[in-house]
RNA sequence: GCGCCCGUAGCUCAAUCGGAUAGAGCAACAGCCUUCUAAGCUGUAGGUUAGUGGUUCGAUUCCACUCGGGCGUACCA
């Protein structure tokens, strides 16, 4: 509809030149008594004309050809709007459209041939991943999804480090609790890592090896068995809720490969960094930063900024046309030193897209639950999907704007889900497998010779509706706006239970019938598809 | 102190480059199942969009300040 209502206007240009000096968009008036669509051009163009409104919308609509088999009626409304009924004979085609392209309809190619990278959770393989980790990798998982909806080709990388001090720390918790097994004499100190995790790995090593390493607790084995063991059970944890990553990138590889030393020396030869204090500083300053900041610690080595830089820098070099960073509040500080490197290396930017969630509160009993993996007091992802599944994490974790807020009680998490919107949405699926069923033993098939039948207000509502779900899934993908998908869905699922209780299939007229079997096959693809996009099940039945 | 984010109904949150009377769910109250799944539908109640000022035809949205909350602000990652 809006791309109809686009090619007038733009036709209407040429006649109407001042048309080009103002961005042309039409709305859904929130009120239906303002018509499908809506234009606020006339109020635009007042100062620029000079003019009354009203007449300028006169004048834009007398310069409209209008085809009456489309567009039914055009009205000049409250300070200057102009609206635009749709007729349903138009409106109703939709579903042809829908049906025909079945599960490929809403999915485009707009950026085929493009190649996007997104880094999500990205977690040190420390310990087991929490519920403030789940926030994280759902909103990549699916952004990566809604990018290959329009097109993309996307690699969802997942970013680690272990070789710094972290994963000391954690070779020598897991050494001093192998002592501990061995009932040997055992130094655990107050900053090691508490988890009963921990434990359990050493557990293993007593089980494999025995006492073998009693007297060498500095050895490698330890940190490196808890990293396999960790990463195992985060990738398990991942998988659980859908979530595989193709490529993983190691830190350490930066070092190995000799790209963090070549980028030393570049910056050093592009004259952006220099030494103090036996310190290298970057020239954060002359980079459009606050201040200058330190790259190569005195002791020789490098700050994390080095690495990062390093590391955005393949990702350019790897020739990714859009890189999606995905990272939590507590990063907002870094980042931007991240893009100044990239900018200074001379690559664009604007090819960055960094997506910073804010975190999840958990509460408990009233009380906000401070997590910290060091510590143990954390909830996992694992204890949250035990408690509400899979489908609840996904939709819990963007059905909401990544900036806002979110806030998780976990005494209703058991609750909630009974109540949660993710039913709403299965429940219209499934209603409408349920329906399609019945109506085969009935005799009732699908028809499109009838279409025009359709024109209960609920019926054209939610085919309006229907209209909507390219351009929804469009700009939820290039926008990073997932939560704007699950909204559209909510709605569609609320038109359809409306519809279900005010229109009957079963016992209506044949043709009738046959007709809204069209209708309801269409909202199922959508509703389908959409969920696809969000990795939530489809079920063909509640029961 | 400084930087980023947030503040909307009792609670959790929406609101389409600034658009018409700010909307949903939950909770509360009142209704609707001998007919396609009641995990549903209908209705009632609930608001000075934290506050003050500004920009304009029009502000939840943009700007300034104030208040409140989160996260940062390292030669930790």
């Amino acid at each position: 509809m809006k791309e109809y209502l686009q090619t007038l206007f733009n036709q209407a240009s040429e006649k109407l030149p001042f048309l080009n000096e103002i961005p042309l968009f039409f709305n859904v008036p929130q009120d239906e008594e303002h018509g499908d669509l809506s234009s606020n051009s006339a109020m635009l163009l007042t100062k620029i004309l000079r003019k009354n409104p009203k007449q300028i919308a006169e004048e834009i609509i007398s310069n409209l050809k209008i085809d009456e088999n489309i567009i039914s009626k055009i009205e000049i409304a409250g300070a200057g709007f102009i609206n635009f009924y749709f007729n349903p004979k138009f409106v109703n085609k939709k579903i042809e459209a829908i049906i025909d392209q079945g599960d490929k309809f809403g999915f485009s190619k707009e950026f085929s041939g493009k190649k996007a990278n997104v880094e999500f959770v990205s977690a040190n393989p420390t310990g087991p991943l929490t519920v403030g980790h789940g926030r994280n990798a759902v909103l990549g998982d699916t952004l990566a999804n809604l990018l290959e909806a329009i097109g993309y080709s996307v690699d969802r990388e997942y970013y680690f480090n272990n070789a710094g001090r972290q994963m000391r720390v954690l070779g020598a918790s897991v050494a001093a609790r192998y002592l501990e097994k061995l009932n040997l004499p055992n130094d655990f100190k107050e900053d090691y890592y508490q988890g009963e995790y921990i434990k359990d790995i050493a557990q293993k090593i007593v089980e494999k090896y025995s006492d073998t390493f009693k007297d060498d607790i500095e050895n490698e084995i330890f940190k490196n068995t808890a990293e396999e063991e960790i990463f195992d059970d985060i990738k398990s944890t991942l998988k659980r809720i859908g979530i595989e990553f193709n490529q993983f990138y190691n830190e350490d590889d930066l070092y190995k490969n000799g790209n963090v030393d070549s980028l030393i020396k570049f910056l050093e030869e592009k004259n952006l960094s220099y030494k103090k204090d036996g310190a290298v500083w970057l020239k954060f300053s002359e980079l459009g930063q606050e201040v200058d900041k330190v790259i190569v610690k005195s002791t020789g080595e490098p700050t994390y900024r080095l690495p990062d830089i390093a590391y955005h820098k393949t990702k350019f070099d790897r020739g990714y046309d859009l890189i999606v960073d995905i990272f939590g509040s507590d990063h907002n500080a870094t980042y931007t030193d991240v893009l100044a490197g990239i900018e200074a290396l001379g690559y664009e930017k604007e090819k960055v897209k960094v997506i910073i969630h804010q975190f999840v509160t958990i509460t408990q009993g009233g009380q906000v639950v401070k997590m910290s993996t060091r510590k143990a007091n954390f909830i996992t992802l694992d204890e949250l999907i035990d408690e509400v599944g899979k489908d609840v994490v996904r939709y819990f974790f963007i059905m909401r704007n990544y900036s806002s807020h979110m806030n998780f009680d976990l005494d209703i998490a058991k609750k909630q889900s009974d109540e949660n919107p993710v039913f709403y949405l299965k429940y219209a699926h499934a209603r409408i497998t349920s329906i399609l069923r019945l109506t085969q033993d009935q005799q009732l098939n699908i028809s499109l010779e009838n279409l025009d039948l359709l024109i209960e207000p609920i019926e054209q509502k939610i085919i309006k509706h229907l209209h909507r779900f390219e351009e929804e899934l469009k700009t939820s993908a290039i926008n990073f706006e997932p939560h704007k998908l699950a909204n559209y869905l909510e709605n569609l699922a609320a038109l359809f239970h409306k519809f279900y209780t005010e229109c009957r299939i079963i016992g209506s007229d044949k043709n009738l019938a046959e007709a809204r079997i069209a209708l309801i096959i269409a909202v199922k693809t959508v509703l389908k598809n959409s969920l696809t996009i969000l990795s939530i099940e489809a079920p063909e039945s509640m029961y």
